[in-house]
DNA sequence: TATTGTTATACTCTATAACTATA
DNA sequence: TATAGTTATAGAGTATAACAATA
């Protein structure tokens, strides 16, 4: 039986590796990363949200977000639309395409996934989805 | 009970998340991420590796890597040694500052992990430790 | 010729500082 | 005066192309 301390450095290895995995399979390889974080953020909001909102969430500067949302923006994923009330602000959502590679980019990895876990037993499958809710709670901590 | 799909799905979210966390959590938080993988890449492997070894085990370009242990070499994590034999490499090792870094990351990554893993009773760890299986078993495919 | 490593160049992501426009 | 966004500037990570040194 593994101590505690030998099951998180197994659990930490086997989450590093595995979301690396997931990472690299994309619909638009030429999406970054970060650029793909802002879609993703976006799409899962629904409406428009501001630069500063979209900087806070991701954790990085106003400027280095602005740079990112200009590329995201000249790639034709998002548009910036001025805010009417407030006119220091515009307001950033997603166009078509930025909606479409953000699915597409989606049904990638869980198409890989997917695949991977229909070659599991039913109870392996049952246990990997106990530990994605166990892990859910323990990042919410 | 979840189709296979939406276990999929559940699974990718909880596995960026939980590596985002754990990501964020390091020793000298002047360390990229591309650099402390590099630093990794060495520890686990113990002795040297050349720049093209490197290069291949991360997947990035010759000229990329060779910045990247520009930096390491500055910061004193790394040095590089003329090979003896074949006097085109250089072999690439770890310094005792290297190691101590590499250590107490890993050290700090899995006492926030460990710690939230006490929380929680013995059979959902043992859920989690055959999880950490099972995603490893899924990446090696 | 092929391989190893490096330099040159260019683009993205990151930051801080300073600026404009608006509240 | 404060806030939202942008521009200026600089350092790091990424790439390809071209080069030197060595095998």
């Amino acid at each position: 039986m593994a101590t505690i301390a030998e099951q998180s450095a197994e659990l930490r290895m086997a989450t590093f590796r595995l979301a690396r995995r997931l990472r690299a399979q994309k619909a638009d390889q030429a999406l970054s990363d970060a650029q793909f974080a802002v879609l993703g953020v976006l799409y899962r909001h629904g409406g428009t949200r501001t630069l500063t909102e979209l900087a806070e969430q991701e954790q990085v500067s106003a400027p280095s977000m602005n740079r990112t949302v200009n590329c995201l923006e000249e790639s034709g994923y998002l548009v910036r639309t001025a805010d009417e009330v407030d006119r220091r602000k515009s307001n950033i959502s997603l166009t078509d395409a930025g909606r479409d590679v953000v699915k597409a980019t989606i049904t990638k990895r869980d198409a890989w996934l997917t695949t991977r876990l229909r070659e599991l037993s039913k109870e392996d499958r049952a246990t990997l989805a106990r530990a994605a809710e166990l892990m859910g709670g323990i990042i919410t901590q």
